[in-house]
DNA sequence: TGTGAGTACGTACCGACGGTATGTGGAACG
DNA sequence: CGTTCCACATACCGTCGGTACGTACTCACA
């Protein structure tokens, strides 16, 4: 409540628009480093706003001048740890033309994004609880989960189905769903180097089931076109 | 804060071990339930403490004397809903024997399920926020995911592949994260009918994959046998 | 049937936290 | 050199989770 020092913690040498918004980005970024730091280890709820302002050397006039309120901090982070994650994926597939073999590449780029405690408490566990899911969907939809559907629509494309994009967009929530919970095992193990080849061996293991699926020429049905009825594929008793 | 009526609901008729139980335990199921609707349709955060009790027309003592916290509230209620939930899935696909049938089977109750915004807000969204991963994943593996993995465990038995129990946890550790994405996405659907069919037709594809290993004879590359080194399938750069 | 004990609450209160209203000092510009 | 405006600082408020303590009612036992 009380800093003793200037506000920002490095003081800009190359002005390019004035000192004074240059003072102005430092501290915006001073404050959602130090939340950053907070969120992932101590959580959202456990991280008070004195606590921030006070790491960033400033007070809550500063914070309440950059953000809405405690939320618009919290989403300048996740955007953060989010985009920071992604751009790490796609650096890492990039080059690789396989779908296949692309989708082994992210998924080990993903494993390895989700042993970051930030990702993990930001992104996966405060992530949903706090920005709720509508928004926590609209902010994976523009980083994360583009990349998947990307990678899964070229799989799919590349095993000769023809899908509209709402399959796509079920096939790609369910990869999605599917990596955050193993990538959670995965960092939450003992030993997250064997839980990440367990997974890698898993998921190797459902997408050569796909291959198969290609090879043999499997049709898949597609999906229903707006009528008004749920046309279940197999038997009866469709309730709810 | 100022309750006019007595405490409890409605008072029981049947005194089995002395009136002063009943009555304690009626308040205690009365804050459960309040709290549960509550916590259903505005969020754990957005709920406090005396609209529980004035919901259940007591005062914090009682609340205080029941449980340790406000945090102790919602896992009453987590538990609640959520054996609610396992049972109901349970009693769906009881009499099923063969194991791909039963995994459909079980798909599909799951996604009635994850319709009830109770289920959805309190298990999916907040859970794992306000109880953090460890109780989480505590409360979960005693009840749906001990489903899935039995499950899962029956269908890769039933391909003739023998896997031990960190792997069996591994894939429905995946299939757990899918569905419950999955879900999720059939929950917030425009129609929820639609999307529950698209999941079920991606799901079912997936598991035709994996049909077709089974038919095919391919074996499942076993897990890393505990050794300190990480050991990838096929290439190399196993980074991170 | 009185009486002590213990339980199931109610009452009053505290500190902390998120948020707001307002003051202020210095940089930019004329 | 004065004005303006922005980037903060200061002081304060309402609410919430949690606690300490008081109390009425019930049950065992005489």
């Amino acid at each position: 409540m009380t800093p003793k020092s200037s506000a920002a913690k490095l003081l800009p040498k190359v002005p390019g628009t004035g000192r004074r918004q240059q003072y102005s980005a430092s501290t915006k970024r001073a404050l959602i480093d130090v939340a950053e730091s907070l969120f992932s280890n101590q959580g959202y709820a456990a991280t008070s706003l004195d606590a921030i302002v006070a790491g960033a050397r400033v007070t809550k006039g500063a914070l309440y001048h950059h953000f809405s309120g405690k939320q618009a901090v919290f989403e300048a982070v996740f955007e953060k740890v989010e985009t920071s994650a992604s751009k790490r994926i796609a650096k890492g597939l990039k080059g690789e033309k396989d779908p296949w073999k692309k989708a082994i590449l992210g998924l080990r780029e993903f494993l390895a994004c989700v042993q970051d405690p930030a990702y993990r408490r930001v992104v996966i566990q405060d992530g949903p609880a706090v920005l709720g899911y509508e928004k926590f969907r609209e902010r994976e939809q523009r980083s994360s989960f583009a990349l998947v559907q990307e990678i899964v629509g070229s799989v799919l494309n590349a095993g000769g189905w023809e899908l509209d994009d709402e399959m796509l967009a079920t096939f790609s929530r369910i990869f999605v769903g599917a990596l955050s919970s193993a990538g959670e095992s995965v960092s939450t193990s003992d030993d997250p180097r064997e839980a990440s080849a367990r997974v890698e061996i898993a998921m190797g293991f459902i997408l050569e089931g796909l291959r198969m699926l290609e090879q043999a020429g499997v049709e898949l049905p597609s999906g229903p076109r707006s009528a008004g009825k749920t046309q279940a594929p197999a038997d009866e008793s469709t309730e709810a």
